[in-house]
RNA sequence: GGCCCGUUCGUCUAUCGGUUAGGACACCAGGUUUUCAACCUGGGAAGAGGGGUUCGACUCCCCUACGGGCUGCCA
């Protein structure tokens, strides 16, 4: 390379462990990640930490691969195993060895357990400290060994990080953490250097649970004379009372809520707004989020999940959705959600109903239960509400209306000249005569506006709906 | 225990030494309306506490309280 180009293409990761479901906070992460990258150009990559073998498992990776692509956040390339690098980071394991940034560790379980019990009664830093930090080789029993870092023990390790700023350790805190096991298996500190690097990963965003590792994990960069990331600690997100978010606090697995019938729209504008800010902005789309997300945006303090919120810019969300997109989206919902799917007459209903439901729905279930007038099929059994609406005098006047609708013709003005003709003959209001008329064509209290009922469902079968009724 | 991070309306946040501390969601009142959703008008609502620094602190420093993280041959 013979320049340096202004503007390094930024690579980005999202690395999971796949031992559960895709927590709500690690789908933040992950979008943090990928509207960092494809608002820069840059490639978004995604591994899987799965050197725990006890408890990965094949399902939790396949929830992870869905729950993103729910989310709308595709990654570049195949999704990496960890686990398949285990030779990659034993090599470099050894080398940090050879380089004298590392050594071999003979001590025991029982030992460091016997050292920290004495260093706590001591009331001493119970951080371990090997013997064999400094051993001569030649004095290396024929045993089971780590491969330890060789950290600094004096001097501090800075972390300048994009987020909380500049985080100074000093290294007396910092431990020789064990970097390969003594069955040759690297941990996890490790995994996460060599495959960041190899990755080519240029910025690393990820929970500030993770603040601490990095200042542990740039000295094993020094042990390899590799360029430190960018780093970007981002604050957890807790649940409605300030504490941790876990499953007592409700859903925290992304697949629950596209089960909810929320759009992955709207819980992309959620989840990007819930730490990041762009002045005063609430509501924006996908490409107004990647054109304005960046480091500089994300607060330092955890936040809460807000449902009402959530809900307010998924309605809106809906609303300027299109509408093919989004009968689409309905349909995987109802498939997540474990409900029987739709029918070919009631997809055609829905298509055609889309115009005037997403405008008033906040979530899919909210759109599906107002979209009865075209899922259901005749006779419409009332509900309670609506068999209150049908009283004798309402049927009465739903009776003379009936020829009246027979000869309209098919048009949202004569409809409503129609309807209003009829209320003004029996000296009442639109809305005395519309609560009878939505109960009768939708057999429901809360749907769309009557005449957008009548104009979608069409004449015969609004004639037809109205015979039942007052029959 | 040690180290690290955090703390503005109920919630998400703006502010980057000088503002009547702004917006959004939620809430309350009123209006509009064929139900719902939406919409319009108005309202209540915040700098954790205590010290400094400064002509002047939400903004900078220190202490305390509270919350969180790390402190594993877990990730």
């Amino acid at each position: 390379m013979t320049s340096t180009p202004s503007t390094p293409p930024v690579v980005t990761r999202f690395a999971p462990s796949p031992t559960g479901y895709l927590h709500i906070g690690g789908a933040r992460t992950a979008l943090f990640n990928w509207l960092y990258a494809r608002g820069r150009g840059g490639k978004f990559l995604l591994r899987i930490e799965d050197t725990d073998r006890e408890r990965s498992t094949p399902e939790a990776t396949a929830a992870i691969l869905k729950g993103l692509t729910w989310l709308g956040l595709d990654w570049d390339g195949e999704a990496v195993s960890q686990f398949g690098r285990k030779d990659r980071h034993a090599e470099v394991a050894r080398e940090m060895l050879a380089r004298g940034a590392a050594y071999k560790c003979f001590s025991t379980q029982d030992e460091i357990a016997a050292f920290r019990a004495e260093a706590e009664a001591e009331k001493r830093s119970t951080l371990f400290q090997s013997p064999w930090r400094d051993a001569d080789p030649a004095t290396h029993p024929d045993a089971p060994f780590v491969i330890r870092l060789k950290a600094p023990r004096t001097g501090s390790t800075v972390i300048a990080d994009s987020v909380q700023g500049d985080v100074t350790f000093g290294n007396d805190q910092l431990d020789d953490m064990v970097m390969l096991r003594s069955d040759g298996t690297p941990t996890y500190m490790l995994a996460v250097v060599v495959d960041d690097h190899d990755m080519g990963v240029t910025h690393v965003i990820r929970g500030d649970d993770h603040l601490t590792n990095a200042a542990r994990q740039v000295q094993i960069y020094h042990g390899m004379g590799w360029d430190v990331p960018v780093f970007a600690h981002i604050p957890l997100i807790h649940g409605p009372d300030g504490k941790k978010l876990s499953k007592r606090h409700g859903a925290v697995g992304l697949e629950e809520y596209q089960a909810m019938g929320y759009p992955a729209a709207g819980m992309r504008n959620y989840l990007a707004r819930l730490g990041w800010s762009h002045g005063d902005s609430e509501f924006f789309s996908d490409a107004e989020a990647r054109e304005w997300f960046d480091l500089s945006g994300i607060g330092r303090a955890p936040a809460r999940l807000d449902f009402k919120k959530l809900e307010n810019l998924c309605g809106q969300h809906i609303a300027v959705a299109e509408d093919a997109a989004l009968q689409a989206e309905i349909e995987a919902y109802l498939e997540a959600a474990g409900l029987p799917g739709l029918d070919a007459a009631q997809r055609t209903g829905l298509v055609r109903a889309m115009y005037c439901l997403k405008e008033r729905a906040k979530t899919f279930p909210e759109l599906l239960e107002k979209a009865h007038f075209v899922l259901g099929s005749r006779p419409f059994e009332p509900d309670a509400a609506a068999a209150k609406a049908l009283d004798t005098v309402s049927r009465g006047i739903l009776t003379e209306l009936t020829p009246q609708l027979q000869n309209a013709s098919w048009t949202r003005e004569a409809l409503e000249a129609k309807v209003a003709e009829t209320a003004a003959a029996h000296g009442i209001g639109l809305g005395k005569i519309a609560g009878p008329l939505r109960a009768a064509l939708a057999g429901r209290t809360v749907t769309p506006s009557v005449f957008d009922m009548m104009l979608v469902i069409g004449q015969d079968e609004t004639v037809a709906r109205l015979s039942d009724a007052t029959r």
